[in-house]
DNA sequence: GTTCGTAAGCGAACAACGTTCGGCTACAGA
DNA sequence: TCTGTAGCCGAACGTTGTTCGCTTACGAAC
């Protein structure tokens, strides 16, 4: 579901730690202990800063999360936000995480089409939940646990439905493009009326100068048709049906597509 | 190609006018007029500007472009830059919009699927010659002349290759989304190695406790394989695919689609 | 009950960022 | 030669993320 930002992008971000380095609990990397303390009177937690930030994040958005905004949302300062989080992208982490650990898994069947569209919708339902947070995804690699759990839970249900390995690793890499795309569109689609902000946007295209933009101008409306949801499911059914027309009818081998 | 980050989120963004205020040249809104000067002696310019933070861009990535930095590129303090461009936002756009007049279109065929290949490679093709552009990209809605002239010209070429409108609209707009989305992937590799990389990230999979990630574990290695443009194609042949599956059988109309 | 160690939190500060403002400078036109 | 103005600059402002040293208040030890 979400491979595709991840699988060749994630490690060495974050100081990665060597594979002989992770042995008990391979957390990802960027997981900090929180510090110890044998004094426990804490009034903040790795969970309060989340929750804070999850707060700002839906009442203001992505772009003002902001260490200082957060502070201030609990009633503290923001340097000692520090003592709790290592800093603002492992925070980001950590909010990510949440959100992924939210998105429930469909249950099993063996159909692997309607599984996966049905966990695309989960997905989406989950960034529609929390608006902002889709924003936060775009040029950041999220390995997080939940996240690790999701793709886990993803590849189990698309192998055992019999799709081939290649095949079960790259739909969900493209799904996962596809959602989290999705969902950034509609996060910073205008705060206005959207009906008004389609008109306005159709109107713009046919001002378009005719000789230049033929195909523009006239298709304004179309490019501008169908609700979210109608886009989102279609577009969902046509990522779907390219990868059943693989299934049936595999490329040419020599064209150097990686085995099943 | 691009419509993805673009039909549903571009206008409002950079103060766009009302469509009936646009007449003559509807440039994108945020092509602020150079500053007038009967006295023609310039050290700089907005190409030279636009110049300067592509070479910016290449040598040290996307993060370091700062207007601090751009300055020292030209030779010039950071203020001066505020005469040739409003901002830092307007810089950027005009930068996307070099690029993308940068992408040659195909020679128009009969075939709708090859063209779009073509095309796609084409694009990848730029961003892979200007590294750091992709990340420009996102969270960032590029509504620029060039850009429109890509998206008029594909639209021609799928139009008249008989793709009904809706599909023609929709195909470029998941299309672009596929190639911004995997330009961004290569760049967001890390800089060393790349098959060190990868076998670090394959050893890390593999180090995951066996009871809670079996088919991550088991799969570390195929989550890997492949060149960068095996992948590229075939996440594009499977796009194609799943359109050319919907021409042939659209679905049941009672879901509402769109009407082609 | 007093002392003490420690960690939680704070305020100030730093560097870097985008951006603005007032002023200097040097040239074209009078 | 004078003057207006365009081009450019340095300083500054308000943000941002982050660090550092200090205060404070509690649990534990005596």
């Amino acid at each position: 579901m979400f491979y595709y930002r991840t699988m060749f992008s994630s490690s060495t971000l974050f100081g990665m730690t060597e594979p002989e380095a992770i042995q008990q609990p391979p957390e990802p990397p960027w997981r900090s202990a929180p510090r110890r303390r044998s004094v426990p009177r804490p009034r903040l937690s790795r969970d309060v800063v989340v929750d804070a930030a999850l707060t700002v994040l839906e009442s203001e958005g992505g772009e003002k999360l902001t260490m200082r905004r957060l502070a201030d949302e609990i009633g503290v300062s923001a340097s000692s936000l520090y003592g709790y989080v290592a800093n603002k992208e492992e925070l980001i982490q950590l909010v990510l995480d949440r959100m992924y650990a939210e998105v429930s898994f469909p249950p099993p069947s063996g159909n692997w089409q309607e599984w996966l569209k049905a966990f695309a919708r989960a997905m989406l339902d989950m960034y529609r939940r929390h608006p902002g947070v889709a924003v936060l995804t775009l040029g950041r690699v999220a390995v997080t646990p939940s996240m690790l759990s999701g793709m886990e839970e993803m590849l189990g249900e698309l192998r055992s439905a019999g799709l081939p390995d290649q095949v079960a690793v790259f739909v969900g890499d493209l799904a996962g493009l596809y959602v989290g795309g999705f969902a950034y569109e509609l996060e910073v689609a205008p705060p206005g009326d959207p009906e008004r902000f389609r008109d306005q946007f159709t109107g713009w295209l046919r001002s378009l100068p005719p000789g230049q933009f033929p195909n523009l101008r006239s298709l304004a409306g179309t490019m501008t048709a169908g609700s979210a949801d109608d886009r989102f499911e279609w577009g969902l059914d046509v990522i779907i049906r390219g990868f059943a027309s693989y299934l049936e009818k595999p490329p040419d081998p020599a064209a150097g597509w990686p085995a099943s």
